[in-house]
Parts: structure tokens; C-alpha cells; sequence
DNA sequence: TAAACAATTTAACATTTATTTAATTGTTTA
DNA sequence: TAAACAATTAAATAAATGTTAAATTGTTTA
């Protein structure tokens, strides 16, 4: 931090109200289940498994795209927990971890698509 | 895309469920929202904001950084609708723009802790 | 209106992230 | 078990993003 730009208005100006704080593990994990959903092809992918299970071939033959880039980020949204996995037979199914997670992706694209 | 890594399968082999799509604008826009919180420090500033308003040399005092920092920040999550601003005076207060937006928080980071 | 204060902007740099291509791993089936 | 298929990984590159420091804008007050 820079001396110059340090705010220098006094403490008593603001009425500091300190609610406790969350942890970094929270915020940190929260922060990349964000960040994973912070992405266009991401969240499209995520919007395909409103459906149901798809498999990796299956949303690259949806999206027009090599299945190793689709793999790939399926990877990182999987990271997030925020898909689950599973195999059966040759494809591995992936599908959105839980109603959790349905319930806060309807509630974002509301929200925006209220506030246009 | 590579033709190499191009899917094979046949797409009889896929039941293509085909559920409405959203426009590229509203998950343009969506993404862009969580792509704002998806960054740690921001989403620090956005716990802050539960408390109620608070000015820029307010967070810069309270997280030790300067105000440059703060205030590109807020800039990000101004821009993804995340939060308001009002000058009062000398300061610029901002806070969360919506019950919306402190649902949506509150969801994720219950969801996170319990998935521990 | 000049000085002081609060916030923003800009430009440079460092870091992170997304995509491509090719090689590799794991599973099924002939 | 070899060939075919599905998915993942790795390495290289290109693009986007976060931070720092300095300059600038806008508001208040002496």
C-alpha cells in the first residue's frame, strides 16, 4: 500500500459496526465457486445440465466444441463442486451437484434479467 | 476445434433433451455478475456491505489497502449492478444494491460451509 | 478562490486464465 | 489382447485481469 493514497479522515468519522467476519477458507472457497461460474461458456454448460445428466461428447457435440476444452472446464466446475461425476460405461455423466446450486443459478438470472 | 478431438459417438446415442435456451445477453451479463465475486478481496468488500453503507477511505481503513485498490474495485461490482453509490458530501457511500443480491450471498456461502 | 480532502483514473507490470494441439489414460468390445 | 472409443492431461501460446504508483478529478471549507 502506498503511503500517498492511505486515507487520512479520522476513525470517528465512521461508525465502525463490525460484524463478524467470515473465514478466509469460506470466503476463499466461495470466491471460486463464484469465479467458476464467472464465465460464459461455463455458465452455458451449466445451463445444459438444467436437463439432467450430459455426458462430456454429448456437450461437446451440443456446443459445437472439441471435448477437451469442454473437459477441461467441466473440470474446474467440478472443482467448485458444483457438478457431480459419474461414470457409466464408456461416458462419464456429468450433472449439477444439487438443488442448492439450481436454486442460486434460477435466482442470478433472475435477478439480471429483472434488473435490464 | 480440432478435428482429432471431435466427439465420434452418434447422436442417436444421446437424448437430447433441448430445454429453452437463455439469451447470449443474459448469461453475458449473469457470467459477468459472478465473475465480480468470484475474486476474493472483492468478495470481502461485499461482506462488509452486509453491515450497511460505507465509504472508500471507510473499507481502505478497515482492510489496510488504499483507496486506489478499493475504489477499482467497487468500480467492478458497481458496473455488475452488485452495488450502489451515493456521494454524501466529501464521501462516496456504497452498499449492496438489493435483498436480491444479499440472498444470493448468504445462499452461497451457507452452501460452501455446509459442503465441508 | 486556494488549500485540503476523497475518490477515480491511467499506465506499466506481473500474474492468472482460456484455448489449442498433441499425447495419454481408461474402458469396452471384437 | 488388440483396436476403437471416450475422456483427460500437458505444454505452449494468447488474452484477460489484478496491483502498484502517480497523476487527475470533483467536492468542501477556510
Amino acid at each position: 500500500m502506498s503511503l500517498e493514497s492511505s486515507p487520512k479522515c479520522k476513525i470517528e468519522d465512521h461508525k465502525t459496526v463490525d460484524t463478524e467476519r467470515r473465514s478466509d477458507a469460506l470466503i476463499e472457497e466461495t470466491a471460486n465457486l463464484f469465479n467458476a461460474l464467472g464465465e460464459i461458456s461455463r455458465l452455458r454448460l451449466m445451463e445444459f445440465l438444467f436437463d439432467g445428466p450430459h455426458c462430456v461428447s454429448e456437450l461437446a457435440h451440443e456446443t459445437g466444441q472439441s471435448m477437451s476444452l469442454i473437459s477441461q472446464r467441466l473440470k474446474i466446475l467440478h472443482q467448485a463442486r458444483l457438478v457431480n461425476k459419474e461414470r457409466k460405461g464408456k461416458h462419464i455423466y456429468y450433472s449439477l451437484s444439487d438443488e442448492h446450486i439450481v436454486h442460486l443459478l434460477k435466482n442470478a438470472f433472475d435477478h439480471v434479467d429483472e434488473h435490464k
